[in-house]
RNA sequence: GACCCGUUAGUCAAGUGGUUAAGACACCAGCCUUUCACGCUGGUAUCGUGGGUUCAAAUCCCGCACGGGUCACCA
């Protein structure tokens, strides 16, 4: 790509925990580094100290890690020659302040002592007047003087970054194509530094990705009117800039708007399809799918093979709407080619971590009896399922089939049913199991030769038998969960339900 | 309101001037299966719209419409 050895970073803030857009830039930056050889760099944006929330890098970290994504330096992994990796520690280094006395000094910068509620107002002014809301440059050129008489109140000043007039940034976006930006459209003169001393994003990350030697950002397209503001800093440096490529956002189909944290209607972070029961390389390829595609026609991807295709100059422009049914069934694709072993032991995985309800019910039942059930009953549904949280629920359906309520209804008042052909059916294969036989798919056909029914007559009597549900698949399986004195029960039990 | 950006089927998308406009999800139909599911086969688009340029346009240019992103002492 350059001759320069590729440095990507993913710079998450922790303010929440890592959802859908977090991992898909991630993901992405993850592909780029290990696709040209590079190095990938985890920062920790914390400069906003109000809304750091407690667990966010922590959860950041695992949730990375379980999708597969690592990185080669970050807080827990630093290289003396860039640390530290979190913004708090930099700023207490003095590495941005450095910087913003440098601008100072050089008269690009200056000092603004407007309260936030003056600032509202001027906003709020903009607006009625019909105007684009900007910063009006008010205490641009101040003197000292009137700076000290500021500082006399107890104001305490942000530094702000002053635009040159009419000048244009543009730069060669690897997913955009060329994107150009005028100074006088970008909101005015912007804040640096706030008054409690932190650096804002737009400056912080400039200084960082300069100073981390960082060549190429990935992140998302919401930032492509940043960018303009960071070239005016790179320039009022004298630093040459990275390559940018503003990867395309994920849409909520329904709102038809930015995946937002708030949306409820489609799980946003990672954790809650681990919990799911997700394979997390099913996750990996389907959010490399999301705003990028390889040639061809192929949809399922290991992250090796992903790596090795990875092309960043196919990336696409427009936004792309988070599909949930075909995450489903690309899960499933999964599920589908890996061993019942490999399967048994992930599911025994989630059981143990007990995220969900469903599976912290399952805690009750002895860990050898458990993973025998789940090992039958992924057997058995492993063609049918989505996800692992299936399984489990399965799994609690079964362990607990004699306790629970079968609506026999279903079949009784059902005209397609003759009583009668129902009760031959399970009186049939009741006694061949009171007479030991092991092999239920046989006995069951013999059932159905000896009695003549065949079809659904045959077949949904069983399903209700022994799911309670009309619909099941491979009922002699299902019967293998049970014990035969389970099996023999169930029937006996319609049996009764049905003559009474 | 201003500035940027996007627009190929319900969704993800291939496509870079000449193709029967790939492929996948979903949907529908059929086949397989003594049920269900899996699987298999087939079906569904005058490429937002109006104008150009060209022998030829989804592909290039312009207008319009629609959609989005951003305009914070958030990142």
């Amino acid at each position: 790509m350059d001759d320069k050895k590729v440095r990507v970073r993913y710079a998450p803030s922790p303010t929440g925990f890592l959802h859908i857009g977090n991992a898909q830039s991630a993901l992405f930056n993850y592909l780029f580094a290990r696709h040209f050889n590079g190095t990938m760099v985890l920062r920790i944006e914390d400069t906003d100290t109000k809304r750091n929330v407690k667990d966010g890098e922590a959860s950041q970290r695992e949730n990375l890690h379980w999708l597969g994504i690592d990185w080669d330096e970050g807080p827990n992994k630093p290289n003396p020659k860039y640390a530290p990796y979190r913004q708090s520690e930099r700023n207490k280094q003095g590495i941005y302040h450095k910087y913003i006395q440098e601008l100072l000094d050089k008269g690009l910068a200056y000092k603004d002592y407007s309260t936030e509620e003056e600032l509202a107002e001027m906003r709020e002014r903009q607006r009625a007047n019909n105007e684009a809301p900007h910063y009006d440059g008010r205490w641009y050129g101040k003197s000292e003087e009137e700076q000290k008489a500021a500082e006399a109140k107890g104001l305490k000043p942000t530094i702000r970054f002053h635009f040159p007039k009419n000048h244009d940034y543009e730069w060669d976006d690897i997913a955009r194509g060329h994107v150009s930006f005028n100074s006088d459209n970008l909101g005015g003169d912007f804040i640096i530094e706030k008054s409690d001393g932190m650096p804002t994003y737009n400056f912080a990350v400039v200084v960082d990705d300069h100073s981390m030697d960082i060549t190429h950002v990935l992140r998302g397209a919401d930032h492509i009117s940043n960018t303009p503001k960071q070239i005016a800093i790179y320039e009022a440096l004298g630093w040459e800039h990275p390559t940018f490529c503003h990867i395309p956002l994920i849409f909520n189909p329904k709102t038809r708007k930015k995946l937002s944290k708030r949306d409820k209607d489609t799980l946003q972070f990672i954790s809650e399809y681990k919990k799911h029961g997700y394979l997390h390389e099913a996750i990996f390829n389907f959010i490399a799918f999301l705003g990028w595609s390889p040639v061809g026609e192929r949809e399922i991807y290991s992250k090796d093979e992903l790596i090795k295709v990875y092309d960043p100059n196919r990336m696409s422009k427009a936004p792309a709407y988070f599909d949930q049914k075909k995450l489903d069934w690309m899960n499933a694709q999964y599920i589908k080619s890996m061993s019942v072993d490999e399967l048994t032991d992930r599911t025994m995985e989630l059981v143990k971590e007990g995220e969900t309800e469903e599976a912290q019910r399952l805690q009750s039942i002895p860990e050898d009896q458990l993973k025998d059930l789940i090992k039958k009953t992924i057997h058995v549904h492993q063609r049918d399922v989505n996800k692992l949280l299936e399984v489990i629920e399965y799994v609690w359906d079964y362990y607990n089939v004699l306790n629970a309520h079968f609506n026999y209804d279903l079949i009784k008042d059902n005209e397609d049913f003759a009583n009668s052909d129902v009760l031959a059916v399970l009186t049939g294969l009741k006694e061949k199991l009171e007479n030991g036989a092991d092999d239920y798919n046989q006995a069951i056909k013999e059932v159905g030769k000896a009695t003549g029914i065949k079809g659904r007559g045959l077949y949904f009597p069983l399903n209700l038998a022994f799911t309670g549900s009309t619909s099941a698949p491979q009922i002699y399986e299902i019967m293998d969960i049970y014990s035969r004195d389970t099996d023999i029960e169930l029937l006996k039990r319609m049996i009764d339900a049905l003559q009474a």
